[in-house]
DNA sequence: TCGAATTTGTCAGCATGCTGTCATCTAGCC
DNA sequence: GGCTAGATGACAGCATGCTGACAAATTCGA
């Protein structure tokens, strides 16, 4: 939703693209190239602006009965897949997010009995995260929507198209993360 | 990055994915499926998160010495692109987020002289958004910019990924926005 | 034309994530 | 062993985006 855009189309004059073959021609005198990758891209990182917030409410929604929010099953998800427990920092950079904003989330949830602080043998302040009994019933009950929701959506979209879209977002992440 | 994340495999249990055949089959006896597009899915909400955190801060740094945030480029961008200029809400219905949100961003750009707010034939109250000459010079700056980043950006990329890419996000976009 | 439904501006509160800072702890190197 | 660099916890401030609420303006149908 956003180049292309219905709202925006309305009162949009259209960019008058030139294509000469395969390559594009400078337009509206100020020297820059509305070359189709440059659109495709930049037509991209809006949608994935929208997308995000999109899921992020969809998340919200999906797992409001269980007590979680999308920050949370982040957190929660990374926790069960770990065997021997995971430090907040550790859980940082799985996420690939800053420590202190993890920290604030599992603050709350170890407030709320979801997860518990236990002392960490390799380390004597950087404290081990481990489900409680109620976080790994959570996670069971998130388990139980997430994945519907997941099959739901994907339902008539070829795997192909999925391996090439998350592909493409993880060359993506590499490049800008570094 | 993310369920693929070294940080994270060092401590994970693989999933004892059964296959048979394309299908797939219930595992750990908690009755979930570990079915392929299920964790493509799952992969991809992850990436788009942690992409859109990506973008956000490369967008922020790149535009840092024009004024301008990853927000604030998204509001001139779909301002520059109208003719007769835009209502915050309508902003706001392009970009998919709370006419709130845009107004908030939109008040500091005024008050930053990169936009103004114009009477509106068509409505009493609601102001129509106008770039200044300041904001169409940051808007060109921005352009300067923006546009070798996203060449840069998708040189090695196929332009058949990128258009399967933006076709299914849209395509998330608009089965979540409904 | 009139009244209800919708849209808009405005204010408030909240969640999420970022950076910066400083003290403390850990790990690696001499 | 000791010292320095890096990692961590804790606190603070800030940006972005959401929702709710209310009054005013607009729109649309009876």
């Amino acid at each position: 939703m956003a180049l292309n855009d219905p709202n925006l189309q309305r009162v949009v004059t259209r960019p008058t693209v030139v294509r000469v073959g395969n390559s594009a021609v400078p337009v509206s005198g100020n020297g820059s190239l509305h070359s189709p990758k440059r659109m495709l891209f930049l037509d991209l990182v809006l949608s994935v602006f929208r997308l995000n917030g999109l899921l992020v409410a969809e998340g919200d929604a999906m797992t409001e009965g269980l007590g979680l929010t999308s920050a949370r099953w982040k957190v929660i998800g990374v926790v069960a897949l770990s065997t021997a427990g995971l430090t907040v920092p550790g859980i940082a950079r799985v996420l690939g997010q800053s420590r202190q904003a993890v920290q604030r989330i599992t603050d709350v949830m170890a407030k709320d009995g979801l997860i518990t602080y236990e002392p960490n043998p390799k380390h004597k302040r950087s404290l081990l995260v481990l489900l409680t009994e109620e976080g790994k019933s959570a996670y069971h009950e998130l388990r139980e929507v997430q994945d519907p929701w997941a099959l739901r959506n994907t339902e008539d979209i070829p795997i192909e198209e999925l391996e090439t879209s998350l592909r493409l977002v993880r060359r993506l992440i590499q490049r800008l993360d570094k």
